[in-house]
This record gives C-alpha cells, sequence and structure tokens, in this order.
DNA sequence: TAATGTGAACTTCTTCACAGCC
DNA sequence: GGCTGTGAAGAAGTTCACATTA
C-alpha cells in the first residue's frame, strides 16, 4: 500500500498504538497481533492492519508484529524518534500544570522554555521547576531560533491567544497546541490542535444525555 | 431533517459552534449567517447548516439564525442548558489547574468535589480554592450519590486510572473525560474522552513533518 | 494453523446545487 | 438579493473476505 493519501483519522490511531505498545513492551511481549493491538482501544483487526499499512510492511504473516520494532517504525513516523523542543506560553495554573508534566519528555518532546508576560513571573522559575525561569513574551523569537524550535503549547487565555499564536509562527514555529477555548487561524502551512476540555465534557454530557432519551424510549 | 442517527463529527461541531456564537453575540451581533459562522472555524456553509438541520429547523431563509436563540437549542441539546454537578479525581498538578479553570463553570459545569488518595493532601483545600477540599477516595460513592453527580474528570497517574474509573462507574457516573494517557474500558453505556496531551503533539509533530516531506518532493 | 496485506463492498460523512422563503 | 434546508452526488473511511506467507 504505503500510499500518498493518509486518513488523518489513521495517523491519529497511530499515537494510541504507539503508547498501547509500550505497555505491552512492558509487559514482556515480544511480538503482537493486530487483533491484540486493537483489542485495547475497541478498534478490529482489519483497521489496526489496514493502518499500518498506509506506512509499509511492517508485520509477518502468521507471526505479528514484532513490538520493538514497530515502537521503532511508528516514532519514526511521527518524527518522535529524537527529541524535539518545545516552548510553553502562558505560566498560569494550566502552563505550570503541562510544565511539570513528565509525559512529554518520555515521548520525545523537551520543553526548552517558558514564556509570560506577568511581570510578578517573569523571572522566577516555575513551581517546583527550578530549571525553567519565566521568561517575557519578548524573548520568543531569540529562543524559537536558539533552540530551533518548531512546536508551542499555548495556555494564555482565549483573548490574548490569536495574537501570541501569531507572534509564535511569525518567529518560526510550525505547530501549535492550543488550550485556549478559541478558533486560531494561522498561515495554512502552520498546524494548529485545540484542546478545549469544556468542548470534551459538553460531549459527553450530549452522549450521556442521548443514552438516557434513547432508554427512554424503549421503554 | 431532525433524523435519528446523527454522525458523531457533527455533534462535535455543536460545541464549536456555541463557543464561536457566544463570541459572536458578545460582540454584539443578533443574527448570524452559516457563512459566517463556519468562517472561523474552517467550515463550509453548507455544512454548517447540514450539522443545525440535524437537529431541527432553527434559520431563517434570508436573514439566518438568531444568535441568542441558537445559544440556548444548542445548550438544550448538549445538556447544558442546567448546571450538571461534576468530580474531580486528582489533586496534583493537572487536577488543581482542572479545579482552578474557569471555564467549565461558564458552560455550566459545577465541581462540586475533589478526590486524591495522598494522605498529605486529604482535608486541605486545594490551592487558591478555599471552598474545595480534597476528600479520600473512598467518599467517592456518598459524594456521586449525593450531588446527583453524571460526570468526572480523571487526572491520576495511568497505573491508577482503570481502577479509579471502575469506581467512579460503581458509584453511578455515566460519562468519563479521562486524562490519564491510557485507554480505559468500561460498561458501554458508559462514556469515556481520553485527552492525551502528548498524543497531541505527535499529531502535529506528524503534520508538520509531513509537510516538510510534501515541500521537499516539490523541490 | 495463525496471521498479514489488500482489493472490493459497504457505510459514513461532506459537498453540491437548487427549490423555497424572507 | 440573501439565505436556509435538503435530496442527490461525491468523497472518505471502515469492514469484509480471501489470497498469501510463515
Amino acid at each position: 500500500m504505503k500510499s500518498e493519501h493518509i486518513p488523518a483519522p489513521a495517523v491519529q490511531r497511530l499515537s494510541l498504538y504507539l503508547r498501547e505498545l509500550e505497555a505491552i513492551r512492558d509487559s514482556g511481549s515480544q511480538t503482537v497481533s493486530s487483533r491484540r493491538l486493537g483489542e485495547f482501544l475497541g478498534l478490529t483487526d482489519a483497521q489496526v492492519r489496514k493502518d499500518l499499512a498506509y506506512f509499509g510492511h511492517f508485520g509477518h504473516p502468521g507471526v505479528g508484529y514484532e513490538v520493538g520494532d514497530l515502537i521503532a517504525r511508528i516514532r519514526r513516523i511521527l518524527g518522535t524518534d529524537r527529541a524535539s523542543n518545545v516552548v510553553l506560553v502562558g505560566a498560569g495554573n494550566l502552563g505550570s500544570a503541562l510544565a511539570a508534566y513528565r509525559g512529554f519528555a518520555r515521548r520525545g518532546f523537551h520543553l526548552v522554555a517558558v514564556f509570560d508576560n506577568d511581570p510578578a513571573k517573569i523571572g522566577r522559575p516555575l513551581a517546583g521547576l527550578a530549571d525553567l525561569v519565566v521568561r517575557p513574551l519578548t524573548d520568543v523569537a531569540a529562543v524559537v531560533r536558539e533552540f530551533d524550535v518548531r512546536l508551542a503549547i499555548l495556555a494564555v487565555p482565549a483573548d490574548a491567544a490569536q495574537q501570541v499564536a501569531e507572534s509564535l509562527v511569525a518567529a518560526g514555529v510550525r505547530g501549535l497546541l492550543n488550550f485556549a477555548p478559541v478558533a486560531i487561524s494561522v498561515a495554512e502551512d502552520v498546524s494548529v490542535s485545540t484542546v478545549d476540555m469544556a468542548v470534551q465534557l459538553e460531549q459527553l454530557s450530549f452522549r450521556i444525555g442521548a443514552a438516557r432519551r434513547a432508554s427512554a424510549r424503549a421503554i
């Protein structure tokens, strides 16, 4: 297969496979079948095979996939086989929590700087992170260039998000993980992924409401 | 239209429309066209109309949609027209940040309790939130029943997530917003939405890598 | 026997294009 | 003229089922 166009949902699942594979590796398995890999994620074996086949011939008929090999391949595909530098803008509650999160480092992302424009925060280390001193937003361009930063995390208030995004992009950032509850528009060669936690709760609210309505009808 | 089956992506977008509509209302507009509503979200006008039409006849030909009315209708559909009680499990960095986040309350979710099993945290108020005292996990069932809690936020380590999820579900919770980087399996009448921030960064990493590869080919 | 990779069938979602209404 | 609602067409994604390989 190894085609030109790969469905976006397939790429999303690739990350989930990676997470699952790491757990499988830690449990001691050398190989894994498409069925087992999909099981926990609620996916069919065919789906798993199709997804992986978009990227190459990774499996061995009759055997399955070699766990360590597949992890390495997926990391290469995602571009996380080498650590990449990331900056964080916004040293409030959420920003501090994100900076302290170890999951980023474990998956190949190295946080090199934190920015904020609050004079009370600038110059101080983030709570519990002695090596990360908050820097003023005016330093963004210099840091992005110095550390060849391509990804940034936005944890600023909604009304500041668009402007901060623009300065990051101007400095050379190519991907933004936005936690502000607002849509951000940037040049189309820049990727933005917005995580709006209230939206997630609303979706759950709808789904449990729909379930209740459905069961009410069934009675 | 007002059909039985509604595409999941349409429901997702409903939340985004709501967010956008609130901004439009605050900017003073009384009505909005499908084109304008979709513009910022990168959606076509047809998509917006189709999505809204799944739920009823909300618009006025020649005029558009009445902003306040549409907000009220979408809130009803999502089940957020009345505040619903939510609990949070995990009072670490992320949990504390989530508890302090005002966006939940603004969108109709009321955080009634925070749980943790760390004795050093139990009995103390969350940083900056005097009214939220951390309670032991053993209180979950009682609180869920007392406040008729249907939604819970999980901000616990990955290796605890499944177990905590099970106790929440046993207590009567019907929807889980999971921030632990692990798939959770529960009865199928319970909804789970997992937000894995490292996965989001990986997706961005892939997209900017793919863009680079594409431009390299183009040269 | 066990499991992959993949065309073909099927299902789901999106876009088009236009009748109808303000 | 402006704009919605929607059937029909088209595109995208998923599942099936089987040839193939270990």
